[in-house]
DNA sequence: CTCCTGTCCTGCCGGC
DNA sequence: TGCCGGCAGGACAGGA
């Protein structure tokens, strides 16, 4: 489930858990996930401060006192648990890496499809690392308005639900939060890109804002359940207006409809969405 | 260039 | 009950 808003939650567990702490040992029970896992990773991290954690798009980045770092995407089906200082590890199937702090606690990574990937950078470099090199502005910061959002689906020929997922034109919208919210925005996903300007532009910019915001808002409020019942981060439960609701009615008479676009589904409301 | 398709991998769900 | 096909929230390479 991982996009914008499970990242961002994800990032704020690890803030709380892991931020100030001094790393005694790093274990890789597999040399790979979608990549290689750098192999140096380890001996990067061992003995070291972790000094900083931030989101960009849906990776996350953590910075260590010695000008180390790594970037972390949880691909399709990466989880993060948060195991507290005092409480046991049970190795469970797919945890593929384990990081171990000094004051007792752990962090595991955990990803069945194994698509995400971790990859080392430095305090130095971390901005010029491809994906953020190339990523579009994040949606809840300044840089993310009406205006700057036409000019990138100006010359966008593909669907409008298409191009929310190009992580070029913004940063961290993934299947979900496109459907939802061109169905706030109430603008078809099959519409042109290059056709969302002037008013369509201002609503969907306003949507992307208040759906992130929303979905943060309720994996903020239930951060402190998951951080108690199983220690896993990355996944929480919101409730969707279309996503995976076809068939469903809104307003008890306009039908979801499902469709296949660049081969993902998109879920919308075709009396509502133009 | 831009756009679309196929692919990586495991788990789960529905249908037979 | 068991097996099998289809599908899953991402990103990228490669081809048109």
């Amino acid at each position: 489930m991982p996009e914008l808003p499970e990242v961002e939650i994800v990032k704020r567990g690890l803030e709380g858990a892991i931020l100030g702490e001094t790393v005694t040992d790093v274990t890789l029970n597999r040399p790979d996930l979608r990549f290689p896992i750098p192999t140096e990773f380890p001996k990067k991290f061992k003995n070291q401060k972790i000094t900083t954690l931030q989101r960009r798009g849906k990776y996350i980045l953590c910075l260590n006192n010695a000008g180390n770092g790594f970037i972390l995407h949880l691909g399709m089906s990466g989880v993060v648990k948060i195991i507290p200082p005092q409480d046991d590890y049970t190795p469970a199937k797919h945890d593929h890496i384990v990081i171990a702090m000094k004051n007792g606690g752990r962090i595991i990574y955990h990803d069945p499809r194994r698509f995400g990937f971790l990859d080392l950078t430095t305090s130095e470099t971390w901005q010029s690392y491809p994906a953020f090199a190339a990523m579009g502005p994040e949606p809840l910061g300044n840089d993310f308005n009406a205006p700057i959002l036409a000019a990138a689906l100006k010359t966008c020929k593909s669907p409008i639900k298409t191009a929310l997922l190009d992580q070029k034109i913004v940063a961290g919208i993934g299947n979900i939060y496109a459907c939802e919210a061109l169905f706030m925005a109430g603008i078809s996903p099959k519409r042109i890109a290059s056709s969302v300007q002037g008013k369509r532009a201002e609503r969907l910019t306003t949507a992307i804002k208040q759906v992130l915001a929303a979905a943060i808002d309720s994996g903020g409020s239930s951060l402190k359940d998951y951080y108690h019942t199983d220690g896993s981060l990355g996944y929480f439960q919101h409730t969707f207006k279309v996503y995976d609701r076809e068939g469903t009615l809104i307003d008890g008479k306009h039908p979801v409809k499902r469709i296949t676009q660049s081969g993902r589904s998109t879920f919308y409301c075709p009396s509502l969405q133009r």
